[in-house]
DNA sequence: CATTGGCATTTAAACGTTTAAATTAATTAT
DNA sequence: ATAATTAATTTAAACGTTTAAATGCCAATG
């Protein structure tokens, strides 16, 4: 492996100090060095193909430019676009992304976690699994800046950047109850995730006391999926109350459970209405063309990051909380 | 921000050098510290909650435990289940990964690996853009480890893994005349790239001389996929020759023709039959179920790691050339 | 002519590690 | 008792930067 070309280099070829050779090229504007020197050394460092040792750099400043983004699963393409997004706008203020995906258990989030600092990494970006309170407030306190993104922990002062989930699954729920949907049933994950919670409370509070059914709430553990909202479903279309419309709390519940609609050979929306939380490429080849909560996912993770690279470059200011409103994409599948 | 604790403060609450918290901690077998200071260093570490900074090993060291990872778009699926895969091998290697997305531009993926470099990444997975050429020899003549992914370039002697596309392709266009088909078109990119050529040579050898004719492939540009497939899809079947079936060369390309068809009201298979390369949780949706050629993704990925980790450790042995067989999934958009 | 000031450059310390080499102390062999 | 050996620990240099402080030089000032 060839060496890398470095200050001292440079210093040696130009005859210089390697001081001169940093004042030089790191160009600040007002570091008295006389022209030709001056010249001489980018001369020099253009020839060699000088290239900065950006570690070097690191230790001597104690920052990376580097941020760490903990999301659940960077396959899920919610989180692969909201890693995209990230990826462009850290970039445009010098950062570098790297990423981990947590699986939603708490244990890998806090390895990451762990990993990633020792990596000096200058802050984080997370969307926080069930259970990682602890994590987080340890980063708190050790006043490692960080925004958490998609989800929160309303019991903790801390930067965040949201969807107004309640407001959400409110109107989705209102806008199935509207399109003549008598039962509604909704499908959400176990998990105490307050993000599902509000989503979940939306729902309910839509429906109001007299509509609301202990049954008609199925929820289904992250760990499997694919079984959780067969029996879900089975469970809301078989009791002796069928629900006539289904909401899905996420994504991966929705597509998980339109296959299984699909094999029952449920129609929708004739026999069965749906509205799902978030979009997939998948819904665009459904037979009838969804309704479904759409994320600003672009402000989401653009924000994130502005807060982010403002908390590291002044560390103890006020947290940020940001809440977005979502959109309700109105289609065929919700009447 | 709190200071972080290094080997110094242990060292001074420990009443010992420096280097002897280094040895303990680093701990190699066999370095002659007495077992009551080792206990005493480990057990003050503790307490402080000592973290090493990686940097400062790097700096050390001359390796960063990091590996750049450079694709299209991390939030085009296909790449980031890559993505997901590399992150765990590169896990359990000890290994971070940072990304980038080129957009299949040369000039993106240039600034990227500048920019990793800088940042003292170890070595590259690249899933090289068109025009990169330059930039993988340069890597190349540096010394810097590194694995092509997806796709590679015949005329340079480089590490990669990719999939036999000649063969899929091949395979594929067979199968449709199998089914029936007499009139087998093509969507393709424009793209020079070698995987891509290698699809389209599968094709046309598939079709032999008498069954192939220009018109029937058609090429549509990264940068205007919509427009492009429509176009291509208006010539395919307004020709004096319509085409009875299309062969996708990629995801995106089929994701966007299936719609297109939708709009003309095409069905498949009984007025075009269809295969597209690679999958897609869209093409579960579809009303018919999709042939489709499949990658052994997760063998890509861990192989490319495990290469690009062998090399690091072992910087000039030979070159290794991976091509792993694509399985055709036969359903019934193809007869 | 000695002093001051300003400019261009260098010295040196620092960031947090690792590690070869040196030192010191204790033990064993002669 | 002295030299040689071994064990435990420290010193110091190195990785590639940055940057405050020091130095050297020259010209201008009083």
């Amino acid at each position: 492996m060839k060496k890398r070309v470095s200050l001292k280099d440079i210093a040696k070829e130009a005859g210089v100090s390697i001081a001169t050779v940093s004042y030089v090229l790191s160009k600040q504007q007002n570091t008295g060095v006389s022209p030709e020197v001056s010249e001489k050394i980018k001369k020099i460092a253009r020839k060699l193909n000088y290239r900065p040792n950006q570690i070097a750099k690191s230790l001597q400043s104690g920052k990376s430019h580097t941020i760490g983004l903990i999301v659940a699963d960077i396959s899920n393409p919610f989180f692969a676009q909201i890693a995209r997004i990230i990826e462009d706008e850290a970039q445009k203020h010098g950062y570098t992304v790297v990423f981990g995906s947590s699986d939603e258990k708490a244990s890998k989030s806090e390895d990451l976690i762990k990993f990633l600092l020792n990596r000096q990494v200058d802050g984080f970006i997370i969307a926080p699994t069930e259970g990682s309170e602890d994590q987080i407030q340890f980063l708190k306190e050790q006043n490692t800046p960080f925004v958490l993104i998609d989800r929160y922990f309303p019991g903790l002062e801390t930067n965040y950047v949201v969807v107004d989930n309640y407001k959400a699954a409110y109107e989705a729920t209102k806008r199935l109850m509207f399109g003549g949907s008598n039962n509604i049933g909704m499908i959400a994950y176990t998990a105490q995730l307050h993000h599902m919670r509000e989503r979940i409370r939306g729902y309910k509070d839509a429906l109001g006391q007299n509509k609301y059914d202990e049954l008609m709430l199925q929820e289904v553990e992250f760990s499997q999926i694919k079984s959780g909202v067969a029996k879900a479903i089975d469970q809301l279309v078989g009791g002796k109350k069928p629900v006539d419309a289904i909401f899905f709390a996420t994504n991966t519940l929705g597509i998980t459970g339109l296959k299984y609609l699909d094999k029952l050979a449920i129609n929708v929306p004739e026999d069965m209405a749906v509205i799902v939380f978030d979009e997939s490429e998948a819904f665009d080849f459904f037979y009838c063309p969804l309704t479904y909560v759409k994320q600003p996912l672009s402000d989401l993770a653009k924000k994130a990051v502005t807060i982010l690279v403002e908390e590291i470059a002044e560390p103890s200011r006020k947290v940020v909380k940001i809440s977005f409103e979502a959109e309700l994409v109105i289609q065929q599948s919700c009447t």
